[in-house]
DNA sequence: TTCAATATTTAGATAAGGCTAAAAATTTAT
DNA sequence: ATAAATTTTTAGCCTTATCTAAATATTGAA
């Protein structure tokens, strides 16, 4: 069984090496971690002692079949566990995450299978994001940013990817919400901004607003 | 904030003292704990020094009003759980004990409150252990043991004080469930067992049993 | 009451996870 | 291609929570 840290450093190193294939850096991880690399060497070797990594000095790391295993187990009890708070409990989506963070790390398969079995078998968290089945098979997320979608395109707001209260703040003070509908109208090729109709009132986005909003073509 | 391991014992300690209002001993802490004394004269220092035990060397330990305080809101924590679990998932009174063990660690005020509100706060759990409320006052439990049943009264089943499997498998072969109704007929004061009448069917119940068994008065 | 048994504390060690500072390897830039 | 910059690792130390062994205090029995 792997403990707390190490759990949550498996979850750093799949998120990091989640769309490149290629080995994870020793700082990429420490950085992920708030900590420092020497640290990060410390749990990296520790993790390769216990099988669940590949690693070889100065050339970083990669999941094995077990330590990918290992961390998609643990994503999919945090994933879980939003659904829980925001569906059955009265959570906002943005007051998730850090009561998720200590209930991921909760060790009973029977209590996974039954939370799991009690939310009605959810496929995605309330950030969109997909919810990987017991056998840790991760379900292709349809989630992809505003920047992304073709004019004229009609999708809805599921996600962000900046969750920093300021960005949450706009979103709101701009009446974007999870469901809010969006239709893609035009671009700007100067700037990439984008001329969107939300709730039929026509509007601009920045690029940087548009880059940090995730949605769902509908 | 208390750790972990700082938790368990506070709750260990609250445990031993709830009935006598005198100090605990380090022996007893360190057996309720399964760690030796040392051990618990090391953790008894670090509450002492965050005020949480009034203590004097060789004297044994009280907790102060903030310990009491940590310590409930602890098996608050654990009750609720223990509810969850068997109320809303499928666990049965047996299974839960091990999971909410960890399920009480979890901090969020906001969980909590929440947690209590989906339940509809309950004021019992499982086992027929009272909950406290947000405040750390403890309901005053209506359970006692079988063996404390007077002559003709009739009771309830609402829980165990010896859980180990072999008692559980014990009371399932008997057909003795949570809710199970028991009438006392007599006692035999050769061997203190008791004749009891249970589903109908007149039985008798031996000293260890009666002395297992917590009922509720109906 | 005094000495043996028991309970408690202290001292020193260990393992996990983290840190700083310094050494070693790799990468980058001229 | 070599020196400088960066990355990674090593070495040694800290804290928490545990342990064993030894020392000290308390209790209890003759």
């Amino acid at each position: 069984m792997a403990t707390l840290s190490e759990e949550n450093y498996l979850k750093a190193i799949f998120h990091l090496s989640k769309y490149d294939k290629t080995a994870v850096s020793t700082n990429a991880i420490a950085q992920k971690m708030e900590t420092k690399a020497s640290s990060a060497t410390d749990m990296i070797k520790k993790l390769f002692e216990k099988g669940l990594i590949d690693y070889q000095k100065y050339k970083g790391v990669k999941l094995t079949k077990n330590g990918r295993l290992a961390a998609v187990s643990v994503i999919r009890k945090h994933r879980l566990w939003e659904v829980f708070l925001v569906d059955k409990l009265r959570f906002s989506w943005d007051e998730v995450h850090e009561v998720a963070e200590q209930l991921e790390h909760i060790k009973s398969k029977k209590l996974t299978r039954e939370l799991d079995a009690f939310l009605e078998f959810p496929t995605e968290d309330p950030h969109g994001d997909p919810i990987p089945d017991a056998n840790g098979n991760m379900p292709s997320s349809q989630k992809l940013l505003l920047a992304k979608v073709k004019q004229l395109q009609r999708c809805i707001c599921v996600g962000v990817k900046d969750s920093t209260p300021k960005f949450l703040q706009y979103l709101d003070k701009h009446k974007i919400a999870l469901g809010t509908e969006i239709t893609v109208l035009s671009r700007e090729s100067y700037d990439e901004s984008m001329a969107v109709k939300i709730n039929n009132i026509q509007r601009s986005i920045s690029k940087e607003v548009a880059h940090n909003l995730f949605v769902k073509i509908s």
